[in-house]
DNA sequence: TTGAGTTAGTATACATGGATACTATATACG
DNA sequence: CGTATATAGTATCCATGTATACTAACTCAA
């Protein structure tokens, strides 16, 4: 869409700046492109994929973030405390809250007070993802559609066993 | 890590609430769960990812964006628009704009008005990379044999080409 | 029981992201 | 030439993310 109109009449490069790259320059370089290539992969598909499933939803005002943490509530009945959420959808506590305060202001979870630990609030669905449930879940399909057009069930399977293997090595939990 | 203490003590569903889980809503949710794994994957890689190169890089003052925007500039040498460099980034211009500004008061960049287009201003590197760009790509070197332990080449190669193509599916670019 | 250490949740500061609006400038067209 | 349109870059608003600090409350051990 953005194409540039500057490139044909790019000046040179400043005087004496461009005979600098040496020989060693070029080696980090390229050692670094195709696996620079593929660790971008993963910014690029996750922001694509946001953009895609937050244009289908944008009626409702949920955010991709948002409906994981709602649909992890609603999935895992009886009440989870913040912390545990937090450990579910491996979000730190803090930018989680602010979620939830998101939520809450949305009517789709309400938080009550511990019964016995006063620190503590846990947090319930409401009634009101009965309702948006088909959209949100019509949405996310048709998003994961459009990804993966083409690609065979089993090659979900073997890639999503790679992916874990990945973040296993990073340090990331298991699920 | 942060194991929670309030597993064994939860208090039982609220009453009248535990029997309205239907049958058509467990339908939506069972489909989404393998797919929705999936697309977590990619946050939760990226996540993980900058996390490690960014704790290897933090006497730098580096974060993963940037390196990844002053890495652009410095491989097509010659100065480049603003809105090339966010074309190259799949960035917004915005966001890239306030990037440019940290790199710039790091020293990393600078930006010089272009010598016809007023309205455009070329970013260039400084020689600042040449002192730190082993550190760097040393720090990235190393994120990446973390992420790839027991990842064969051809495996590597093999993930980015199906990457490539869910990248694709959402209608991004090739790169 | 009391005091140290831990935990739950929130507040805060800052770095990305997207969306949008705005200024200055450039281009294209009548 | 003058005006409509497009473009470059910035500013602004909001949603996430990390890191850190803080308050209130809990636990456990001396």
């Amino acid at each position: 869409m953005s194409e540039t109109n500057l490139t044909s009449e790019r000046p040179k490069p400043v005087a004496g700046k461009a005979p600098r790259r040496s020989s060693k320059a070029l080696d980090w370089r390229a050692a670094l492109e195709t696996e620079a290539k593929l660790s971008w992969l993963f910014v690029d598909i996750h922001r694509l994929f946001s953009k895609d499933f937050e244009a289908r939803t944008k009626a409702l005002g949920m955010t991709r973030v948002q409906w994981r943490v709602l649909f992890t509530v609603d999935r895992i009945q009886g009440g989870l405390s913040q912390t545990e959420l937090a450990d579910i959808t491996e979000m730190e506590k803090a930018p989680l809250g602010k979620i939830l305060d998101r939520l809450e202001e949305g009517g789709w979870i309400i938080r009550k007070n511990h019964p016995t630990d006063r620190r503590a609030r846990l947090v319930y669905a409401t009634s009101k993802i009965e309702k948006y449930a088909d959209r949100l879940a019509q949405a996310a399909k048709a998003t994961f559609a459009q990804m993966l057009q083409g690609v065979r069930q089993s090659e979900v399977r073997e890639l999503i066993a790679r992916l874990e293997k990945l973040k296993r090595n990073l340090g990331g939990a298991d699920d």
